[in-house]
DNA sequence: GAGCATACCTACTCGTGCGTAGGGTTACGC
DNA sequence: GCGTAACCCTACGCACGAGTAGGTATGCTC
């Protein structure tokens, strides 16, 4: 039922999806969808959490906090990308939706919220290693740029249905962990005095 | 009359923004809107075309073409943060609302595959520079996720209203660039055997 | 088999907001 | 002063879709 739910909001987008259509494609009328799952925006949270919750799980069970970063790091891509892949639009317009809807948008923050987290974490665990630091603030905005470059890549996943998900796991690796290692060791960018 | 409706827009989301409501802050009354802009759609087109071209603008006379890449990259990136610092609500929410409505996400789309050019285009130069080259669907692939990051950062801007566009150019340079140096340098990561 | 409950449906109400019809007001020509 | 034309407003029609009321069938208890 949720699975009928979510492919109408993935084809409609929130608001031109009409609870009529999930109920219809759920096989299902209109008051079984109020009985079980209450209002519209109700419903839609539903979906949000179920998906992000099994997204956060797939990441979690594949990057185990004892690796070290650059493995932990690649395990996490792989098995973020393989999700992606794997729900093509469950994701990619739940997530997009989500972004734009006020009443959502919190929601979704917070799921955000806990990657970065995780990957400032994982960097900060690494740098540490290296015997460095940096500001804290510096740390969140590099996780939150290698976050949203990941997302960003996981719109384009999400848009060629043959490319192969292990392989853009590679190419974000590829950008991320030699600009992020760069990082680790010490070396930054200046900007030109002019 | 588009600042009123880029700023309701802005405030409530494109569909909980309402034609009166953007007629009342324009100091107009809804005939007249519908008169000069016609529909709903027509006019929140009118205002993402307006905000899109403003930023190309501003980041094709910073990043000259004859420039190194590094200083392109950084000058782009710069005049592009800055643009975002100075219209934070502008770009926030037409941005984010844009993503997520199909009707306009083409519109957005075109948008970015431009800038995605650009990028890849700039790194392909700066490639054949170094006597490299890399297929061509790598090489976008790559842009995306650099103009992906740029994005995320530059929502994550538009929620700080008291964090710095220059620094933020900076922070991002430090991922970026970095890491695209790497790969000109021709330095790639590779998955592990496993 | 009568009484009852559970599960579900059809068919409605009602609010909301886009787009417009038709009327008032001011300025100008004659 | 009267016609008229440009301009802008108030006030409405209308469609659409969320949420619900009230009725119907199926199965279960005694």
């Amino acid at each position: 039922m949720l699975d009928a739910a979510v492919k109408v909001f993935s084809r409609r987008g929130f608001h031109a999806a009409s609870m009529d259509e999930i109920a219809e494609d759920a096989g299902i009328s209109k008051p079984m969808v109020y009985a079980y799952l209450g209002t519209k925006e109700e419903l839609f949270v539903a979906c949000l959490h179920r998906e992000g919750t099994r997204m956060m799980q797939a990441i979690a069970g594949a990057a185990a906090p004892d690796l070290p970063a650059d493995e932990r790091l690649w395990r996490g891509l792989k098995a973020f990308f393989g999700f992606v892949g794997a729900h093509r639009d469950g994701w990619a317009v739940l997530y997009r939706q989500a972004r734009g809807e006020q009443p959502f948008a919190g929601e979704l923050a917070t799921m955000r919220a806990r990657l970065v987290e995780v990957v400032a974490g994982m960097l900060d665990h690494a740098l540490r290693a290296e015997g460095r630091e940096i500001a804290a603030v510096d740390l969140e905005v590099v996780a939150y740029a290698l976050v949203g470059a990941t997302e960003s890549l996981a719109d384009w996943l999400a848009d060629h249905p043959e490319a192969d998900p292990e392989k853009t796991a590679t190419r974000m690796m590829n950008v991320a962990w030699l600009g992020a290692a760069q990082l680790l060791h010490g070396v930054t960018w200046r900007p030109p005095a002019d």
